[in-house]
DNA sequence: GGCGAAGCGGATTGTCAATCCGGTTAGGTA
DNA sequence: TACCTAACCGGATTGACAATCCGCTTCGCC
């Protein structure tokens, strides 16, 4: 489909894409463009050709985190236990975002016109693999009844983001994601199997 | 402490902030000074010297908001259920932020050296406000322990930031909010006061 | 070692943030 | 009313950065 990069245009793309990352975990998530072509000593023409737009940039970055959320999405769908699979579900989604900013800038934006292929399939991967964890949780009745994949995806990356703000992420990370999965676990409350009837229960009570 | 405006000054800044609030409102989270002042028919100069930065617009915009969340945290801690407290206060906070997305700004970025005096002077109303009820609910054991006040500041903020990412927000709100509290709430665990077995015990599974 | 396609670099254009200062106005005083 | 000055206004200007374009260079195949 696409001819093989030249040797030299691919040396370039990699140093692109090493000080790119570089210069966004060391905290500059702006990412200009300009200033990344400098540091690589390379001209800007050079980067706008590899990554058209800043968004291209960030998509390439992120491209292996996703892959391998992809793999433990799968790893999570063959897991005997059906609620411990959402578990591992969700903590591999949410680890990646807190280890790459790019992958979480990407994961938590809605699919983007123009994206790359790349990226595009691995979403589509995603939300495939998901979808297995998930809907095996309904059939078992051990997930919250209303909340679609689409929920769980965004109540994640809203936890992601609950632990960019303020000091020392790595710390926090258990014990947000103890309070996201017991919110989304439907058995924990009640004794077991509450369903709806807990919610409205306790939604009449606010 | 401040002398009063004179007339034309005071009339800017109220043009200004209207319409950086209709700009804001209507989706243009960027909010380009310079077509601010192009829209309200003013030299650049003038919006600059009402607000010397981005930032500084942003918080003036904010201010109402968070006088009127100090207020709901204040009602929150007179109310008779300490736990209906907690919703309450919570509730408050999520729901200013998707209503008016520069206090969802303000709030959810950490105190900003050369900051509006009025904006430091709410954010510690609003802290301590907080505050109260907060160890209110500690002390009847009704907060899953191991949760600071920040931790539930960050963690309402990250629900906002899910509510942000995809379709009509508002629908789901009471969804989202309803999955953090049960996740907050020590009692709903192992029939009383789980305390901090439960969490242990759960935790040693995943 | 010659050739054409692929890649490179950086000058250039356009946009926007932010500053600075000469001109204007409000509103108090006589 | 007429005057005065501190406060305010406007927009030209500078600087930083995004993004494009095109003449020159290099790769790698024959």
């Amino acid at each position: 489909m696409t001819t093989p990069l030249r040797a030299d245009a691919a040396r370039n793309r990699e140093r692109l894409l090493a000080i790119a990352r570089a210069a966004m975990t060391e905290g500059d998530l702006a990412l200009q463009l300009n200033d990344i072509a400098r540091r690589a000593k390379v001209g800007v023409g050079t980067v706008y050709r590899h990554f058209p737009t800043r968004r291209a940039l960030v998509e390439a970055l992120a491209d292996g985190a996703f892959a391998t959320l992809v793999d433990e999405a799968r790893a999570a769908s063959r897991h005997d236990d059906v609620w411990t699979g959402v578990e591992i579900l969700l903590r591999a989604l949410l680890l990646r975002q807190v280890a790459d900013p790019a992958f979480a800038e990407v994961i938590s934006t809605g699919p983007d016109q123009d994206a790359t292929a790349t990226t595009t399939e691995h979403r589509e991967q995603w939300s495939a693999a998901a979808r297995v964890v998930l809907e095996r949780a309904r059939q078992a009745g051990v997930l919250r009844p209303g909340l679609t994949d689409d929920d769980l995806h965004h109540l994640v990356c809203g936890t992601a983001f609950a632990l960019r703000i303020g000091d020392e992420p790595t710390l926090r990370i258990d014990r947000y994601l103890r309070v996201l999965l017991d919110g989304i676990h439907a058995a924990e409350r009640n004794g077991v199997n509450s369903g709806t009837a807990g919610l409205q229960a306790r939604r009449a009570r606010s």
